[in-house]
DNA sequence: TGGCATATGGATATATTATGTAAAAAGCTG
DNA sequence: CAGCTTTTTACATAATATATCCATATGCCA
């Protein structure tokens, strides 16, 4: 199957670089502009299968480019990304069948998830699995579900999203750091104790395997034991 | 085990010295390169195990530098070191297997931790051990447990890491120096009180196995005496 | 060699800080 | 508003750092 193709309009270098390497390193043939006023010239040279437009840009806006991208092309799907701040009605507006938005922050992860769904394509792309074995428990990481045989649990999404990055790293030290900012943005000192909290959910969430544990290591973060 | 080889690619010469020596008096071998320009041809020469870039450099920036030796070397694992204002929210996104970053200023035991993450992932898998039969103690690195037939202690991860180094040199000297290097980043005048603190707490912990013996060699260090 | 000074480490007490936990408050979403 | 998730708060507990006091080894010098 030929790569998928995105075009990026992302006018800060070093999150454009980032952020197109991790969807290379992914399997998605990546095209960046980093100045708005070429989104249009740009995405008739590449035609791509997805757009990502950041809707901050200094000289034209994402609104403004998809606009002219809808002009030539009502179907191709349009990913935008927008700071916390900047998600207003306007941008829930445009969620449509073939658009969507993410607010920043964000994680790799959600955003390989938007791209698959406006893509349509399977899990299997990314290689990354839906469904994690966790001892005895089941983790479906798209339905946010923790099976075990005695029971079953809807995870909200922060419980979900830590139990991942738990587990990703699994038998491994985590970062508190990393794990605030990955799923708080940032590592203040309110955050932090919110890490505790799902921490402490997560704990009592796995207890019916004996052999699951998330061990403190006090001043750096934890480590998820796991057979 | 071979010393793993680690590749420092810094522009600060002050900051590549102390992180260097920090590094190797924990037994690593340690590389450094400040010129960004010469990066990929010193990661040909030297092959190391893992690769510390700075993202922020003269000549060529760690991201330009990662690029030509993933040209190479697919495999590798590279850690990003950056700046405070450099890291968005995105940057975290980036982790991958083979990828990491860290923020400056970053701790001597962060680093290290992130280190012994990257490299860990193949030994794990293979054949290290995480249960050590300590005497009549069973000892789990992992999940920090010291287990008798009569009692079972979960330890603190400062205590498992203080009889991890005893016990990898056990019937050995080992130097109160390296011990307080390797655990506490450094051997001042309190780091040291703090050692005796923790020697306390395992020679009592490790009571039950008479033939258990932690020795002093005064001036020196220790000696983990086992059966 | 004996006696003293000094350095070093042992044990324990106390202080400090990080984290655990529960529960209330605030936000969301329909 | 009702039911959920998330954040914030408050208080409890555990891990770690520091301080204190004591014991003993070591070295020095008469």
């Amino acid at each position: 199957m030929k790569k998928p193709t995105i075009l990026y309009v992302e006018d800060e270098v070093l999150m454009a670089k980032i952020v197109s390497d991790s969807l290379q390193s992914r399997g998605y043939e990546v095209v960046t502009e980093n100045d708005g006023a070429n989104g249009l010239k740009r995405f008739k040279a590449v035609n791509p299968d997805v757009c990502l437009l950041d809707i901050m840009l200094p000289h034209k806006d994402g609104f403004t480019i998809a606009d002219e991208i809808r002009a030539v092309n009502s179907t191709v799907p349009i990913i935008f990304l927008s700071a916390k701040s900047e998600v207003t009605d306007v941008v829930m507006g445009f969620k449509s069948g073939a658009n969507d938005y993410i607010r920043k922050p964000y994680s790799m992860e959600e955003l390989i998830v938007r791209i698959e769904n406006v893509l349509k394509l399977p899990d299997e792309v990314t290689s990354v699995p839906s469904e994690w074995q966790i001892g005895q428990y089941t983790f479906n990481t798209q339905r946010q579900t923790l099976l075990h045989p005695l029971s079953e649990r809807k995870l909200s999404y922060r419980e979900s999203e830590l139990l991942k990055i738990l587990y990703q790293n699994n038998n491994n030290i985590v970062e508190r750091r990393d794990i605030l900012n990955l799923l708080w943005g940032s590592d203040s000192f309110f955050n932090s104790r919110n890490l505790d909290v799902y921490i402490t959910k997560l704990r009592t969430y796995l207890k019916l395997d004996p052999l699951l544990e998330i061990i403190t290591i006090k001043g750096i973060g934890y480590r998820f034991v796991t057979p």
